[in-house]
DNA sequence: CAGTGGTCTAGACCACTGG
DNA sequence: CAGTGGTCTAGACCACTGC
């Protein structure tokens, strides 16, 4: 744990000359903020500040890294970019969480055909399934683990207004959710991502999704109460903590005739 | 047209008091690096500098608008963020553009599963059909047109190592794109956008997308060379110019057996 | 009121590009 | 080499929050 006065001096460079290493093949320039961003970044994964917690003031950490307030704010403007972080005037800067009212599903981009905003929020969920297995080498590979490693599956549908719109099957690394069990899911009030960030310290930064068109076999018919060949997405889901570790795969079908599946372009 | 060296003055902020409007309902603030982001919106609507152009120099515009630097630097910053410019460190900043190597097919999110990267780039393109006729009212709703105005509806297909995978319905308003017909369109190589911009002025800037799960009726079937019923992503975009004006309506029909919808989630 | 983030400035210097 | 964007600083002041 880092006291908030260090002893010695925690600056990120150390070279008087040019601020830059001495390389010859790599040029490797990383101007100061982005070194600054680095060690708040160091911060946040080792837990020093927990989700929902303020970070400290950019004076303090000014002080702390000995560079001018203007190279913090720089580099806190990018870890807010990245939403690792979010700032609020005149309160400060904190640490961001999954399990803020309006930050919550912020990975769901399934909408409503009519009224466009959130009235979503509250969906229905039913846990079908959570069981440990071996590692099939399919998710092996997404999760980075060895095949016949241990893994969580989880299986459920989440429904809106009692019509069943989303069959998911999350596979999760056995190690970091040991002891996740479908009761203690079920009791969970909220989004999951904010769950794996209270029960288990797992806080999800980023993810990656494959989408495409299925057609909905018996299995899926059922669970979602549609007929046999309607088609679905099919939304593969890898969701990444900080280092950029998968830790999570999930694969969703969402019933997407009173949904629609909705992205920005930039 | 504006000169470089203006007359008078171009300043944004004329009170002296507090750079504040002194109203009471609306606090209305608005810090000085928006208002100058705003004036070169501007001039980027009016075509002051084109689409690949370089821009004035941030020294320059600080002149131009009586602002620090600094101030003009957080306004671009903004703007390139938006992509609605590019900056080049050591060059200059301009004025983005469709027509680039690199960021060519910016809205194109269909990625082939294997050989991750876009040799998708140069693919075949066949249209199909290209008409004017009077707007449905769907379309002229997206549009924000009256129904009966003038559209022109372009069909395409789309095709990645001679299999068929994207069919494209297409419509534009009438009066932006007069002039447009099948022809010039197949003889124009490289992005629709491009196209837009070089030869009608009309930048697209960012886009919209509702994506969905379908079934392939017949003739779907028959132009993209599949099975009838087999599931297809469809996917609605509606492109904006500067102003969030709509300026396209396109319909898109994806085949994801050897592709998928790429999307990232922060 | 003090403390926070947010804006704005002026100036120095660095890294990159091209002639 | 001059010109561009990129970094860093120090200091002043503003807007917002909560006590």
């Amino acid at each position: 744990m880092v006291s908030t006065s260090l002893p010695s001096h925690e600056s990120p460079v150390a070279d008087g000359s040019a601020n830059n290493v001495a390389n010859s093949a790599t040029p490797a320039f990383s101007p100061l903020y982005q070194q600054i961003k680095g060690l708040i970044l160091n911060s946040l994964r080792i837990g020093e500040w927990k989700p929902g917690e303020a970070i400290p003031s950019e004076m303090d950490l000014a002080g702390r890294f000995k560079v001018s307030q203007g190279t913090v704010r720089k580099a806190i403007d990018e870890l807010a970019a990245d939403n690792l972080v979010v700032r609020r005037q005149g309160k400060g800067t904190f640490v961001a969480t999954h399990a803020e009212r309006q930050v919550q599903y912020r990975f769901l981009k399934l909408m409503p055909d009519s009224g466009d905003l959130n009235l979503k929020g509250p969906a229905q969920r039913h846990i079908v399934d959570c069981k440990r297995l071996r590692a099939p080498s399919d998710v092996a590979r997404a999760l980075a683990l060895r095949p016949g490693d241990a893994v969580l599956q989880v299986k459920r549908v989440l429904s809106f207004a009692d019509q069943p719109t989303i069959l998911e099957d999350l596979w999760l690394p056995g190690a970091p959710f040991k002891g996740l069990t479908a009761d203690r899911l079920r009791g969970y009030e909220g989004p999951m991502y904010a769950f794996f960030e209270t029960e288990f310290g797992v806080r999800m930064v980023r993810a990656e999704e494959k989408i495409r068109a299925i057609s909905a076999d018996h299995v899926h018919s059922q669970l979602l109460k549609v007929e046999p060949l309607t088609p679905l997405l099919s939304v593969e889901r890898i969701a990444f903590t900080y280092h950029d570790i998968p830790m999570e795969l999930r694969r969703g079908l969402y019933v997407t005739d009173t949904h629609y599946y909705r992205n920005e372009l930039n």
